[in-house]
RNA sequence: GGCCCCUUGGCGAAACUGGUAUACGCAGCGGACUUAAAAUCCGCUUCCUGCAAGGGAGUGCGGGUUCGAGUCCCGCAGGGGCCA
């Protein structure tokens, strides 16, 4: 007799007893069980959930949940990212201020996030708005001030012309701000810098430490880092007005090539070809005309190379009396390097396309070792479409003949240095990162600008610089700038009058560091050092790919950071990475092309074939492609809605079933169902025939039929291989696992006491292993059973050894290769009694045909190969 | 363009370090229960051939290594990611 599970009732009282026996509050550093610190990154309180959400805590609750049950102390805490621009659109559009915006949004989300049932310590909850934090985080910065991890200085900017700030480059996307969307311009402003490239190296090599970290993530942040050995030289200029002795720095990774050189180019913001534009009206409109091309590296690199000849030459820095012309060209950075080039167009493809395009001489000297001596290679070359970057010998090179490119690079750095006009040198993509933002919701810059004291720190005691309420959000630009109040103030040094800094953090800032707060969110440190050392680094850290570099590379250069300044011991903050995949949906569009959100539509199938129509008129739409969940194509499914209809545990238990949690996973109205259908299954097994079970604590039976050791067998494996399964994050398979050993319940039919013992031990198993993936629904049952402790309060079974192993094993029997049968034998059965049965079956003896038996492979448990 | 990853039934996917390919779920088909439906339960479901027993093919395509390849190596195609 059972009645249906009711998750509406049933989940909101095992959130309430949960919080009330303090199931999930983290035990302090004296707690004897071993720490386990597991973290998902935390939300930006935009002020409902999304589906991602649900995968990406679900994930990491069900980790929090297993290691609970396995002995261990848990810090599964949970934050807000609640700085950045949607509050300020909010105050723009709506006339709502960005902190009640905030909490209201955060107030609404932790309410969703609690539906959800997560088995997280709320006691240590904090938004980085709070002032408590971010004034911590302005105390962190006057640290890193002082130990000289911040510079200020010029430079040139993305400046996003709809958010009016500044954007670091990793913030650009294909040009165009990677929150608004508009495209970026350039500008120059004085900006503050943490001084990450510093740090290049070290973020390099402490990639090799991250065993634990997608390999996919680490060649993404190696590539972003992009170290390249080269040199730097200095070619000498004739004809540069005003300098006669002027030279030219270039950067280059292939100084083997120097022979090869035809052209040196400048980039057109090169303070050279600024010089020369003043004098020069046609120079001037060139390099006009190049910025116009865009500011993108994307929009340089495909432009069409273009170039224009200064007039001027350089002396080649090898060949006595040889010189070169010097170009300004579109295709050189600024950023990169020196901002200058030599050009060998053998050996280097936009070298080559500039060269074939302005006749100017391609000279290869570097021949691929198969063609070495064949004179009509070069001719081939120069004919060709394609420079050669690969490895080779060094020919027409004088004194780098026949070397290899690394020996030749080597050679050739050691002679510019003998000669005084050049080094070897290591040069990095990373560029400092920019973190002044002209906005007001964010962490203000806590510093002060003096005429005559320069800038003056806020002093410690003075901390937080905390923002003004009073502010206007009716014109474009900082509000914090256009106060008339807020940042005169006297300096600290002078006493004179002074102006607080204006800009605030940009908010990756905040996010850089949240995950050590939360060992002692409470403190009047930034950190406390003996929680720190106890905690960190964070076990297991779970969130999306589009993180991989922006967030990741900041958190583990700030973590540096903070060590240095004393604030944490670890150098590595995350020693675990999980990077979970999407949550993707059908899109669906009406007859005029506009999306239709899944909500509005019905689905049937028709002579096989699904087809869709509109809920309110009946009109047909078609589906369409299965893509991301996003607003602008309605595809996105409420987890309100869901968690009303079926319960927080079914859509937990979909979001662990099916895909590979680091896989992308398509939400279906099917698969939710299933996963529902599932939910009541289970409820059914545990009450449905409670005479069938045995008394909860009945003693173990003396002796097991067959069968009923079997299902035994069955639940233990099923406890093994699933407890392993969560271990790794592999719950699809847990899922499967969780399935079978269901299926292997249902049909189990034996009656008498030790079948009625073996089917409780079995459900209980079952329950348990469900309990991390569905744990309300896990709690009901394991009180239908009879137990008074919750299961957040029982410890995760053991398995019984014994029962993991069988007494005999299947195994295939191939004949040279081909599976022809399959034979049941004894576990350590010898190899002699395993080949001559496997020769005694029927049809191996037809396979072989009367044919000689060359060898006979066996492999113990697993097959038996016979070769004739 | 460079670097990297992926490709297994109608679909999502399993297959541990080379050892019975397709576990588990979804969808579909057939059946039971029911006045009927829903719910539930049972069975079938890689493809080809065959009444069947059986036989053959089969993990994107083409080669290779091996007693044995979804798994390792080389080449190609398609898809995706990052950097350009």
């Amino acid at each position: 007799m059972s009645t249906r599970y009711n998750a509406r009732t049933v989940e909101p009282k095992w959130q309430k007893i949960w919080e009330e026996r303090g199931d999930f509050l983290t035990g302090g550093p004296d707690d004897p069980r071993p720490k386990y610190y597991v973290l998902e990154m935390f939300p930006y309180p935009s002020g409902r959930i999304h589906m991602g959400h649900v995968r990406n805590y679900t994930i990491g609750d069900a980790i929090a949940r297993y290691r609970k049950a396995r002995g261990f102390n848990v810090l599964h805490p949970m934050g807000w990212d609640a700085f950045g621009m949607p509050a300020e659109n909010a105050a723009m559009e709506k006339g709502v201020h960005p902190k009640g915006w905030t909490y209201d949004n955060i107030a609404a989300m932790r309410a969703q996030l609690k539906s959800i049932g997560l088995a997280v310590d709320w006691s240590r909850e904090f938004a980085t708005c709070d002032p408590e934090y971010y004034g911590q985080e302005q105390a962190l910065f006057l640290d890193m001030l002082e130990a000289g991890l911040v510079t200020r200085k010029k430079s040139m900017v993305n400046w996003d012309p709809v958010d009016n700030t500044v954007l670091a480059n990793e913030q650009v996307i294909e040009g165009r701000g990677w929150r608004s969307g508009a495209i970026v311009e350039r500008r120059e402003l004085t900006q503050w810098f943490l001084k990450i490239s510093d740090f290049a190296d070290e973020l390099l090599d402490g990639l090799d430490t991250l065993t634990r970290w997608p390999e996919k993530v680490r060649l993404m942040q190696r590539n972003w880092i992009g170290r390249s050995e080269g040199a730097r030289v200095l070619f000498p200029i004739m004809g540069v007005p005003g300098d006669e002795a002027y030279r030219l720095e270039i950067f280059t990774t292939r100084p083997d090539t120097l022979f090869g050189a035809s052209f040196c180019a400048l980039s057109p913001h090169h303070p050279l070809a600024q010089a020369l534009a003043k004098d020069n009206p046609a120079l001037a409109g060139f390099i006009r005309e190049c910025d116009r091309i865009g500011t993108s590296e994307e929009a340089i690199e495909t432009a069409e190379k273009m170039g224009f000849d200064t007039g001027l030459k350089a002396r080649h820095p090898f060949i006595e009396g040889k010189t070169l012309p010097v170009y300004v060209a579109n295709f050189v950075l600024m950023d990169y390097g020196t901002g200058a080039i030599f050009a060998c167009p053998a050996h280097d493809q936009r070298d080559f396309d500039f060269a074939k395009k302005y006749n100017l001489p391609i000279i290869p000297v570097v021949t691929p070792k198969d063609r070495a001596g064949d004179a009509s290679w070069a001719e081939e070359l120069i004919a060709g479409k394609d420079a050669f970057t690969g490895d080779g010998v060094a020919v027409n090179s004088e004194f780098l003949n026949g070397l290899d490119v690394t020996a030749a690079k080597r050679a050739a750095i050691e002679r510019l240095e003998a000669l005084g006009l050049g080094q070897g040198t290591i040069n990095y993509r990373l560029r400092d990162w920019g973190i002044s933002r002209q906005r007001y919701w964010g962490c203000p810059i806590p510093v002060i600008h003096c005429k005559s004291c320069g800038v003056v720190p806020v002093p410690r005691d003075q901390l937080p610089v905390t923002l003004p309420e009073d502010v206007t959000f009716d014109q474009p630009g900082n509000p914090l700038a256009r106060h008339p109040s807020w940042k005169h103030v006297d300096c600290p040094k002078c006493g004179g009058k002074a102006e607080r800094e204006t800009d605030t953090f940009d908010t990756f800032v905040d996010s850089s560091w949240y995950y050590a707060r939360f060992t002692a969110p409470r403190a009047t440190t930034p950190t406390v050092m003996d929680l720190v050392k106890h905690w960190l680094p964070v076990d297991q850290y779970i969130g999306g790919i589009e993180h991989a570099i922006l967030h990741l590379l900041y958190a583990r250069f700030f973590n540096r950071a903070m060590k240095r300044t004393g604030h944490v011991a670890v150098t590595e903050p995350f020693d675990g990475l999980f990077t979970q995949g999407m949550v993707n949906h059908e899109t669906y569009r009406d007859a005029s092309g506009r999306w239709v959100a899944p909500s509005d539509i019905a689905i049937e199938t028709v002579d096989g074939k699904r087809v869709a129509r509109r809920l309110d008129d009946g009109t047909p739409v078609t589906i369409g492609a299965v893509e991301k969940m996003s607003k602008s194509k309605k595809n996105t499914v409420d987890p309100e809605d869901i968690i009303a209809k079926y319960g927080a545990d079914t859509a937990r238990w979909f979001m662990l079933s099916d895909s590979p949690p680091d896989r992308d996973v398509q939400w279906t109205d099917q698969g939710a169902e299933g996963a529902w259908r599932f939910t009541q299954r289970l409820w059914r097994m545990v009450t449905d025939k409670p005479e069938e079970l045995s008394a909860k604590g009945a003693p173990l039976p003396a002796s097991f039929s067959e069968a009923e050791i079997a299902l035994r067998r069955a639940a233990h494996q099923a406890l093994a291989a699933a407890g392993d399964d969560i271990e790794n994050l592999r719950f699809n398979r847990a899922v499967a696992r969780v399935y079978e050993l269901a299926n292997a319940i249902s049909a189990f039919s034996e009656t008498g006491e030790a079948a009625k013992w073996v089917r409780r031990e079995a459900l209980e198993l079952l329950v348990q292993i469900v309990g991390p993936m569905m744990p309300h629904l896990a709690e009901e049952c394991w009180l239908a059973l009879g137990h008074d402790v919750p299961l957040s309060g029982t410890e995760w079974p053991v398995a019984d050894k014994a029962l993991l192993v069988e007494d005999s094993v299947t195994i295939a029997v191939q004949v040279n290769g081909k599976r022809r049968d399959e034979l049941t034998i004894a576990r350590d059965a010898d190899r002699e009694t395993v080949e001559r049965a496997a020769l005694a079956l029927e049809k191996v003896e037809k396979a072989i045909d009367g044919k000689p038996v060359r060898k006979i492979i066996v492999v113990p448990g697993k097959i038996v190969n016979i070769v004739v």
